[in-house]
DNA sequence: CATATTATGTTGACAGTGTCAAGTTAAGAG
DNA sequence: CTCTTAACTTGACACTGTCAACATAATATG
C-alpha cells in the first residue's frame, strides 16, 4: 500500500458512480490537493481547482475544510506522516548501528525534499498551513522526536535532559535540512549534477560533519 | 545611508506633490513593495496594494515590471545586495583572521533570516521571483561567491578549481543556511527562547562543525 | 518655439480566486 | 415513515492579476 492512503479503514467510497453524496470527500479532497500541487506547484494552488479534480462543486469542501488553508494544513499532516514513513522505510535497508540508522534517516530526509518538492515546501517553508493546529503538530513534533530519540542513541545522552546534548540534534537537524533545502531549490548545482549514488556518498561526508565526536566511545 | 535605499543618484523624485508623472516610480515601487511584504508576509503581497501603497492606480506598475513576479524578483535582487552588505557591515565588527570573518559572514546570514523574515524567503524558499534572471541572478551568485572566496581564505585551495574543497564550501553553506531556514521557519524553539547573546554562542558552536579541519595549518 | 513621438500614467473590463448565503438532496435518527 | 441534519449545489460578492483603450506630459525633432 502506497504511504499517501488516506483511504479510511471502512471501505465507503467504492461507489463513484454519481451519487449525489460523496462517501468519503475528505479523504478525496487531500487526494485531489497532494496531485494538484505536485502539478501546478504551491503558488498555483487552487481551492476550486482540487474541488474540479475531485468532481465536485467548487463549494463542497467548504463542509470538510474551513478554509483553503484548512485543507493545506490537513495535506501537510499527511505530508508529515508520509515523511517518517519514508524515512523508516530507508532505515530499514541500512546497518542497525545508531550511526547508519541516523544517516539513513538523514538521507530520507533530502531525497523527501528532493522527490517531493511542493510537498516539502509546504511542510517546511510555507505559512499557509496552520502549524499550531493539532492535527499538524502532532505528527510533526512526531518526526523531530524521531530525530531526538535517534540521537539519544548515537550519544547515550537524552537531549531533552540535557541542553548541550540538545544542541547535537539541532546542528544534525539544521546539516540536513540546509542541505534538503537547497537541492529543493536548486541552488547545489555542483551536486545536482551527480549521479544519485555520488552524491549521496558525497552527502554522508557532509551530514557527518554535524555529528557529535563519538571516538570517545 | 541605509542599505535599501533604491534611489538612484539622480536627485528626481523630491517633487512629491502630485504630479502626473512620478519621476522614479520604478525605484518607490520597489521600495513600497518591501515594506507591503515585511508587512503582510509572501502569502498575502498584492501588486494592487503595492501601487496603492505608491499612489499610484492598480495599472500603473506594469509599465515597470513585466508583472507581479518581475516585481517580486527586482525586490529579491535587491534583496541579495542587501544581504552581503549586511555580512560585510558584520564582518568589519570581527576579527581580521578568516576564521573569524566565516563566522561573521554566517552569524549576519542569519540574523537576516530573522530580522527580515519575509524577504529572505522571498529570496531563498519562493519560486515567484525568476531566479533565472540576470538582474536577480547576478548578486545572487555574487553572494555565493563571497562565500567561496571567504573558504578559500580559509583553507588555502581554490573551491572553484578543487571538487573537494568544494564540498567544504557546501557544507558551511548548508549548514548555515538550515539554522537560519529553521530559525526563520520558528522551528528551533530551544535556540529562539535564548537571548541573542546565547544564542549566538550556540550557534557559532554549531556553525564551526561545519568548518573544515584546519588543526594541520 | 512648435509639433510629433513616446514614455508614463489612468480607467474600465475580464477571468479567476476564496468565501459566504441560500437552496437541494439524501442519509440516518426517532 | 417522517424529520432532522449533514453533505452538496448554485449564485453572489469582493478581491486579484492582467489586458486594452485612453490621457497626459516629457522629450526629441523640425
Amino acid at each position: 500500500m502506497p504511504p499517501s492512503a488516506t483511504t479510511s479503514a471502512k471501505p465507503k467510497r467504492k461507489p463513484k458512480l454519481k451519487s449525489y453524496h460523496h462517501g468519503d470527500l475528505r479523504a478525496a479532497l487531500i487526494d485531489s490537493a497532494g496531485i494538484e500541487l505536485e502539478l501546478h506547484g504551491l503558488e498555483a494552488f487552487s481551492m476550486r481547482g482540487v474541488a474540479k479534480r475531485a468532481g465536485v462543486s467548487h463549494a463542497a469542501p467548504a463542509h470538510h475544510f474551513e478554509d483553503t488553508n484548512g485543507l493545506l494544513t490537513a495535506l501537510a499532516a499527511q505530508g508529515f506522516k508520509d515523511f517518517v514513513a519514508a524515512q523508516i522505510k530507508r532505515e530499514k535497508k541500512a546497518a542497525n548501528d545508531p550511526h547508519s540508522q541516523l544517516i539513513a534517516s538523514g538521507l530520507a530526509y533530502i531525497e523527501f525534499a528532493i522527490n517531493k518538492p511542493a510537498l516539502y515546501r509546504l511542510m517546511f517553508s510555507s505559512k499557509r498551513p496552520d502549524h499550531s493546529n493539532d492535527e499538524l503538530l502532532t505528527p510533526s513534533k512526531a518526526a523531530f522526536q524521531k530525530l531526538v530519540r535517534q540521537t539519544y542513541e548515537l550519544t547515550g545522552i537524552d537531549p531533552n535532559e540535557d541542553g548541550v546534548a540538545m544542541l547535537d540534534v539541532l546542528a544534525i537537524w539544521s546539516m540536513v535540512h540546509g542541505l534538503a533545502d537547497l537541492l529543493n531549490a536548486d541552488r547545489l548545482k555542483p551536486l545536482l549534477g551527480l549521479s544519485k549514488a555520488k552524491r549521496e556518498a558525497a552527502l554522508v561526508h557532509i551530514i557527518e560533519r554535524a555529528l557529535p565526536d563519538t571516538a570517545s566511545l
